[in-house]
DNA sequence: CTGCATCCTCTTCGATACTG
DNA sequence: CAGTATCGAAGAGGATGCAG
């Protein structure tokens, strides 16, 4: 009798067992993902970038033999993964593990691990286009201290919103330019754009309505520490 | 800037900056033992039985600098750990993943890690005494398929309960023979001491109040599936 | 482009033994 | 009691390749 199947912490308690499953690195990023809507492999690798797709492949399949993942032939022909009901139970989870992050993490230093992609990829996700106009709205955000990948595009339109990193060619209605631990900061609610536009980091061209609303359009990050409004 | 601080997952995302303290391997069993009220590096051992010394040196480090645990020197003179605000806000999450655990883990998958040392170190953490006489009493547990740590006494004396593996020489008030797999049963919520005993591989010789009353004084494990009683 | 598989290197883990 | 020392094994990361 084995009792030492690799990665087993060999006890009966629940929480060992849910251990097992749960703790192992790179899990709750990727469950993250799933629970925030993403099928793809390469949608997963978005939002876990530095994952290695091996490691990413090997995961899915420990989550699927766990119960937790259904992986069914897309209408594509790409493979989609969705949460089984043991998988979205652990919503809870994922969210407390969030929400103790943002309480008790050190500001300071989530704010060192700053990424574009990741920062742009969770904006996009979040952003409410209700306020905006009907028509076709193209945000640019430029990041002037990086050395590449400084310029973002969001595309809304109707409800949906694209993210691009290279130029759209459409007419830009909304140009930002800010530093990326301003708008990280404000996207975690550490700030506000008002904040940040008062101390100078945060300069915002367009029009006036969805400059001043943008704090609300943007959204902010599901995890942001709640502000008094 | 290194990116790439070892074990970093490299996000702002608190998910992410939390998994990076509370997802680590042995982690959250080192935790539900501090919550559980384990304050020394042989008790935490003990609930922890099969990480290695070195490495719950490590992690306990760790927690520490994660501010989730403070060191001092206890009064009999070993190290006292205790959490702070920040770990014991965790308890929330450890609960949660046992719940989880407790749901949607297959039972038979649990039951493959048995444990006598565990299931009677948990067992005399919860046990209830106030049904029992006023009076020390002792209750006898017999594996008899154990090729080594057999038999078990708990010594109940006013409110303390005590573990022994080698017989403490008192007489024996209640005496238990049943299998490893069964206690567990019984003492995760997934049997009941009156449906092992009737399937004969539960027996009780002693007070008949007390052996009456078992399932209540015995207490169940704090993630055991809620029973119609 | 999606979804992996392989190869190789480097870090971490586990088992055991030993010290203040 | 509360850890450290050592060393072989296992696991993670990165680069690259490849099939559909």
């Amino acid at each position: 009798m084995d009792m030492t199947a690799s990665g087993s912490y060999g006890q009966f308690c629940p929480v060992a067992m849910a251990a097992e499953v749960f703790c192992t690195r790179w899990t709750p990023l990727i469950l993250r993902e799933l629970l925030c809507g993403s099928r793809h492999f390469n949608d997963l690798k978005r939002g876990v970038p530095r994952i290695s797709p091996t490691l990413l492949s090997k995961r899915l399949k420990e989550l699927q033999l766990a119960g937790l993942l259904d992986c069914t032939e897309g209408a594509t022909g790409g493979t989609e993964y969705s949460l089984t009901p043991a998988g979205e139970d652990l919503r809870g989870l994922v969210m407390g593990l969030g929400f103790w992050g943002a309480r008790w993490v050190d500001t300071q230093k989530s704010l060192k691990n700053l990424d574009p992609s990741l920062l742009m990829w969770d904006m996009r996700r979040h952003l409410n286009p209700t306020p905006m106009p009907p028509r076709r709205y193209t945000i640019q955000f430029r990041y002037p201290e990086l050395p590449n990948r400084r310029d973002w595009w969001l595309v809304v339109e109707r409800q949906d919103v694209d993210l691009c990193q290279a130029d759209p060619g459409f007419e830009v209605d909304l140009y930002v330019e800010t530093s990326l631990k301003s708008m990280t900061s404000i996207w975690m609610g550490m700030a506000t754009v008002q904040s940040e536009m008062t101390a100078g980091r945060f300069q915002a061209d367009g029009d006036k309505e969805i400059v001043r609303s943008m704090q609300a359009w943007l959204g902010l990050s599901p995890f942001a520490h709640k502000q008094a409004s």
